[in-house]
DNA sequence: AATGAATGAGCCTTCATTCAT
DNA sequence: GATGAATGAAGGCTCATTCAT
């Protein structure tokens, strides 16, 4: 993906950002270097600075493009129409947050991966963009799920059993080639769709279990 | 934790290692320096290069170290004798990892992340010896509880249900003080032993379900 | 002062020289950037390059307007005829040169203030237009005062206590209200029209002083 | 002054300090570059964040040996004990003051001209210790000169004269031979002594007048 | 006539490492 | 056994200048 050339009349701006996307993901804001981003980008080392100002600001502008584009390709809802059954609904949200954390060609959970990891702080608001609605979504499809009774507690933790196991493949996911170093771990995951199925029907057996659990639960104060 | 004075009389190694883990915890390797691990452990800044030769030797054994006093806090069987029914000893296993993920107390999983995140490589080897028994037990005790009809590819994705869902607190654990950067994120999760009970019942109805799909497939099969 | 926007249909020479005149009055030649001068005025990054050539050349050329404006605002002579007395001469041009010099809508003296603490070298030649016209215009007015039998030293001693003086507001001026940097000195020297008035007085007495001595020397050597 | 080459055992952190007094003194803070600094001292790049921390620690350590050594050489009371007559005291004073300001080998003064022009802010407090006083010490004897009738403005007014022609060589030094450029003004000052014996009758002859102007003043009002 | 894009040199700073004692 | 001094490489950033349009 990367340039070797400038073509000349512009697009260094946009070439620079491609190579910050890539490098951020690859090496994590601190490890990243202006030099191999302009290299990658076949533009002077000064060029940041015009375009960008900062190589902060880069970061945050790179990681925002990946967010965009992440989003374009895989939209939260999975597909599946508003008006469908809670249990499809939670089906598509899965799939559609496990192919965007497993995508390859996007960059966007590589770098909230090492951002979480060593937060930098210039990501702290605009992150919020990113994984807030996802909770939030999460959350409410949970509470549906549960049925009326359910404590805020069991929402959150039903929401973070199902976010926790998508997430995963941000640390399992096969890293791309430019990576230089060795990837010491074992790289045969089954594919997005095959984890995605597996994790919706785990989850949705546990939301069923816990609903089964609230539902005694009143049955017995009712009495 | 930090020594501010030497000891007369030795300890030098032993403050450092301690240091070490503390400061490679909270900033990973890179952005933790020498300079800062001496003065934490009241060293002079050349001690590091004397007792470990290197900053990534000092690297290996301070996760060594975390390891051995996170794996003495935290017995792998959570304490469920062998003998137990298999959906106990899961039960003890989750209590287990969940705990030494979320121990404050131990840097153990704090480094694991930011290696996990940006891998320096250095690790790769010796975090074997962390992360694959965890695997095969898990993997094993699975086995067990979905019963023989189960492929590969089912056991091993449980297994990563399972693991994803106590590796979470890695990232939504509580940070420890010296952290100086704001935390931007939801700020309590459940105490352990709550989250744990969760992840056992959830997992286990996963499980069950599974089981049942399982055994139907076998049904139709024989018929 | 500033300009905020283009004034469309040209000007643009006469915003960056006046751009030029405030921040090389404010910052000095060195630490004045072309960024800071053009944004001021409202101009491109390439303007000053392409009016003025060079940042040199447009310093020598704000430091020439500053020069005229600060002598069009305050005639040498302070207004005195040169039929007047000579100690009549001497009050005006002090107040003249401390006007001058105090002057806070003029650049004039600031950038004389930096350039003499930090030459450059680029207004060597040019300031002499400033500077020895000063420095002749007192000498002679000394001389006159101090009668024929004073040395050449002894003019030149007093007219560098009067310039001294004058100059001195070069130093304590209130400072524009642009400069970011907390100002240390004590605030508020008096009005320039009572400061010019003490020195004239003060610099009177000197002067007779010393005349009194040259004329008792010349008796002396006379008997 | 500049030592080419290290000599092995140490001191580089005064040859650092002498050389940044030196440069300091010719370029100012900002012109001043570490690079040279370092070079002239024989020592690597790194040696001044490795001795001083900091560009503006050295500065100000710089200034402080700079200010020690000049007090050292140049005591304030230019050697008159307490005892003496007031006029005598003053001449003593201004003696001092005189050298201290013309001494060609103390950087005191070269380096306080050029703050006083470009503020760093970084000598802010700390030059204090050398202005502050001399204001002060100035302006006591003023008082006693112009007798209990004088104001606040009055002294103020003829401790501004003093002092300006005083700091009037900080302009008109002879400049060292390490500096680069070309000295475009008039060199030919006459001695320290004779400048400063020319001061100090100059500026009582403009106090007595003063006084006599108090006091003819006091009269009229006491009538 | 005027400009936006781009450049290269230079500066301050950090940091792991080495050396002599 | 341990240390203070010193080093060199590298990184981010600034800035005057140039070039093509």
């Amino acid at each position: 993906m990367a340039c070797d050339e400038a073509t000349p009349g512009g697009g260094t701006r946009e070439r620079l950002l491609q190579s910050a996307c890539e490098v951020f993901a690859a090496k994590g804001y601190r490890e990243a270097t202006i030099a191999e981003i302009c290299e990658q980008a076949g533009a002077n080392i000064a060029a940041v600075n015009y375009h960008f100002r900062d190589k902060a600001s880069l970061y945050v502008e790179a990681w925002r493009l990946s967010f965009q584009r992440s989003i374009a390709r895989h939209p939260p809802d999975g597909g599946v129409p508003g008006g469908a059954p809670a249990e499809e609904r939670l089906r598509g949200r899965i799939r559609a947050l496990v192919h965007r954390v497993a995508d390859a060609q996007s960059n966007e959970f590589r770098i909230v991966h090492k951002e979480l990891a060593q937060p930098t702080g210039l990501l702290a608001e605009v992150m919020g963009e990113s994984i807030n609605p996802i909770r939030q979504g999460l959350e409410e499809l949970v509470r549906e799920l549960l049925g009326p009774g359910a404590s805020a507690e069991e929402i959150r933790l039903c929401q973070m059993s199902i976010r926790a196991q998508c997430f995963d493949m941000m640390i399992h996911r096969r890293r791309p080639p430019l990576a230089g170093r060795p990837d010491p771990r074992p790289a045969d995951l089954p594919d997005a769709s095959i984890v995605a199925e597996h994790i919706a029907r785990f989850s949705l057996a546990g939301i069923r279990d816990m609903r089964q659990r609230i539902m005694e639960r009143q049955s017995a104060a009712e009495s």
